[in-house]
DNA sequence: CACGTATATACTCTTCAGGGTATATCAGAA
DNA sequence: TTCTGATATACCCTGAAGAGTATATACGTG
């Protein structure tokens, strides 16, 4: 599913299906690749389940299905717990900051709280 | 950054380090991979900003950054308005049948909205 | 210093995904 | 039916990513 989306074409056509419904001819002139590609990436898109398609004539149209999105989202939610615990962090510390450095000056290094274990490491 | 989180092993080192920091060591031994490709995934990681690393004598701690995971959050905002509002109208119709049709049959096929264009074709 | 542990890196090999080209399929028009 | 436009598929080729193996580097200990 994610492998889906790691392809940048196929993110652009998923983008492109965002606005609406196309037809495979339409998305190849808006992206200016292949036609041959652009089939391959929807086949792959289908078959992963973001897409659907519907007979128009000769032409298909394309549009989105949300389901693996969803599943996308849901792969997301326990990292989103960990990265709003930074934010706050991030927003308390510039609440610090602002009152107790009104204008320019080193910011005095400060060890990390009580925490156990040594703390030298650089962030690489 | 996509193509980070699309192979297996990282998004496994991932969830390992959502709950708490790890050494290469530990994520070696409760993935069950060989610390060469744990090394190597680290530090694809690390480039690509979603984890740091702090070095703990011999050992280097990593833990999670949020940077990478807002992106993808980023990434997906557009296509959750549009699933959701796909779920509502889900919501809508089962109201719907549960309202019309309190037992078993087969539910007639109505034509799409006053929108344009034909409707003819079958999902693939 | 010599040694063991922990981690990173260099190298090779294999696999596979995507691009390109040619062609098949299908629907409509003449 | 024949031609044309729209899309799908088959084929080949290349590049790049991941696994595996061996080795280098760094640190702590005796």
């Amino acid at each position: 599913m994610f492998e889906i989306i790691a392809e940048p074409n196929r993110r652009a056509i998923l983008s492109l299906l965002v606005l609406s419904q196309q037809s495979v001819g339409e998305i190849e002139r808006q992206l200016g690749m292949a036609q041959p590609s652009v089939s391959k990436h929807l086949r792959v898109l289908r078959e992963a389940g973001f897409v659907e398609s519907t007979v128009d004539a000769q032409r298909r149209l394309y549009r989105l299905k949300p389901g693996p999105f969803q599943e996308v989202d849901a792969w997301l939610a326990p990292f989103r717990r960990f990265w709003s615990a930074h934010v706050d962090a991030l927003e308390r510390h510039l609440d610090r900051m602002e009152k107790s450095v009104p204008t320019k000056r080193k910011t005095k290094r400060r060890r990390r709280g009580p925490g156990r274990g040594p703390d030298k490491g650089e962030t690489e």
